[in-house]
DNA sequence: GGATAAACGAGACGGTACGTCCCGTCTTGAG
DNA sequence: CTCAAGACGGGACGTACCGTCTCGTTTATCC
């Protein structure tokens, strides 16, 4: 159930070998050797199987493409998001952008931000990972979701915010700078994140009302 | 000079016979046509050559990938930007945004958005892509910067605002949402706008000063 | 003992459950089935295991390639061979002739020849193949063997003839036509026998003797 | 122009690149050094491609399948045939016969006979290989067929002998022997001919006429 | 005008990776 | 204990493109 790419290959109803966890995680292994080695672009299929000694066939059989990889490896870099304090939002937002962005950066030793940027740029001609990457954004995202909600219940942020639009918002200006290669370093997290509340406080748009 | 992508090849001192625009012009058309029929992943410098019935050295004498031929076209794909009014910073954003977004949908036939998104994805394993980009940013660009420093000298921008960032700032929400497949039809591009504008006369944060 | 193949499973001291004749004749069934549907090149042990809906394993168990399955279905298309009627070596080789000669084109529904061809290929690379082929072949041949021997013993054939010479150089020119696929049909056995008559009745050569 | 296999790929209209004869024979090459290696059966066309340095789409262009490199191999193994003296059909025979099995031996380092028999054997699942075959076999044998006519010519056989039919009967006797693999030792030629040379003095028979 | 040189179309080349298929083995649970 | 089902490591298949390299033709400059 766990992860969007697992729930494709749920159903199973039949005698017979069971999926082998040991050919998965040789996999993941081995596509963070070589992104660290090669970098994503340089990654193939091929190399991926011989270096974790697994069978072509076996890793299509799981894996459409090396995107649902370093698909499969975003949903597996769970870090350990602060619940948010609720003092302000501001700075649940600063605790929250610095381990999103954190990661990002492979401070955990993956460089998860490269994953995002690739697995977006595929996913722009593949419906099916675009799909996968918007359940695994909400699923992320689920904590912001929940810090918006609780500063907008303060007054901290108009009563009128849209949540979700509020969310694309928050996450705009950190993605551009992912994918223009700016990711912020900690100290400038602060300034990214004042840029966003002033967004925010001033109340987004709302769509045009028939009766206004 | 025009195009970042031909000032590579200005240089030209002896004799023989010369670039052959008919070609060029051949490729372009032929890119085009094959975008429209079998999406921009699928397009191969191969079947380019084949429609354009161009060599493949000669194609690949000019445009070292398929992604150059793209800036190529992105580069081409001059609209008619309206010089700013200069009566709001509002209005003049809602028209060049307008202008942008439609030329990303491909109002004018070409759909843009679909190039500036891949160029993007394969800029990140390509340095010389990325420069090209950015230079290509630069000069599309110019527009919206002599905006901003006209809306700043009338005072509707705090005084102290940094041009640059606030560039980057005002096309993050647009190029985020390019990403995410959710351009904005025309009537959804006030709101946009009026969002981008509550973040910028709050006045965008600054670097810590030593002072301070 | 019965076939060739089946001989080399023949041992069996343990308990447990025997080998199961309605799976065997399943992948027969099966193997008949492809024959006919795509061709012997293109039979897989693969898809004869899905269409027989038998194990992959079980079927390696008891034949290692398809050429063993080709085989036991060679043996068992035991045609009712008549007994010679001891007339003439001539009626008897036509009678004889015209059985195997049926058998190979299929006239009992399974074209045998296409069966023996292939065999007699993967016999080239595989040495167990060729013994089994072997001993398919001499138990086969009895008949062609007491054919010759009783026209030996009539004076139809010299004295000195060697019949293990005889039957090979009898068959070779058949052979030769189905390898050649130019097996005759009814009409035209009596001519290829008449042939090979000439040949036998004119005495075979001889080893040279020493004393010669 | 010459071999069966090339006469596919005559038709050569447009300019551009010529087929590279080095690499050609760099593949003929490599397949002999894996024959005596690995075996037949064992060839792949990526060895092959691998050992002759040489890519797997140029072998495919120009070779469908490892039968047509045997082919190919078989063609230019022209071995120097003897002019037939005339004397006797027999002494031709016999010399026609040592160099043709001395070929198939491979006294002249490469065992033609080992391709004979799996070109045969493909050739059973594929008419265009049987066909080039056919032709191969017409061209080699002319020099039989010229033996046989002149024999006819000097009343050594029936003067109705059909000289197709006994073409192929002086064959089939040594084929047979080649496919079961008892390629005589120069000592038993003598007595194969001599079993070939009864059958053949004897008179093949003829189709029944109508007016008979 | 003849020589020279560049760019061109066509397309063969060595090579890499693709995604599929099948091999023969091993694992799992049902009978 | 055997069997079906089926996942597995492995490896060859035949294809598609890559980017480079002849070829011979065309086109422009220079002498």
């Amino acid at each position: 159930m766990a992860s969007p790419v697992a729930a494709l290959h749920e159903a199973r109803t039949s005698v017979g070998a069971r999926r082998s966890e040991a050919t998965e995680a040789a996999v993941l292994e081995a596509f963070v050797e070589l992104l660290a080695e090669v970098g994503y672009a340089a990654i193939t299929m091929e190399a991926v199987a011989k270096r974790a000694r697994a069978g072509k066939a076996t890793i299509y059989r799981w894996w459409p493409t090396k995107a649902y990889i370093a698909l499969s490896l975003i949903s597996k870099a769970k870090v350990e998001l602060p619940t948010p304090q609720g003092l302000s939002l501001r700075s649940d937002l600063i605790d929250y952008m610095t381990r999103v962005l954190g990661m990002w950066r492979g401070d955990a030793g993956l460089p998860v931000g490269v994953l995002v940027r690739h697995c977006y740029a595929e996913a722009w001609s593949d419906p099916a990972l675009a799909a996968a990457l918007q359940s695994e954004r909400l699923e992320r995202w689920t904590l912001l979701n929940d810090m918006l909600q609780s500063a907008r219940d303060r007054g901290e942020l108009p009563a009128e915010t849209d949540l979700a639009r509020a969310k694309d918002f928050a996450m705009s200006w950190p993605l551009y700078l992912l994918m223009t290669d700016q990711v912020p370093e900690p100290d400038a997290i602060a300034r990214m994140v004042d840029d966003t509340l002033n967004g925010l406080r001033a109340g987004l748009s709302r769509p045009p009302s028939p009766d206004t």
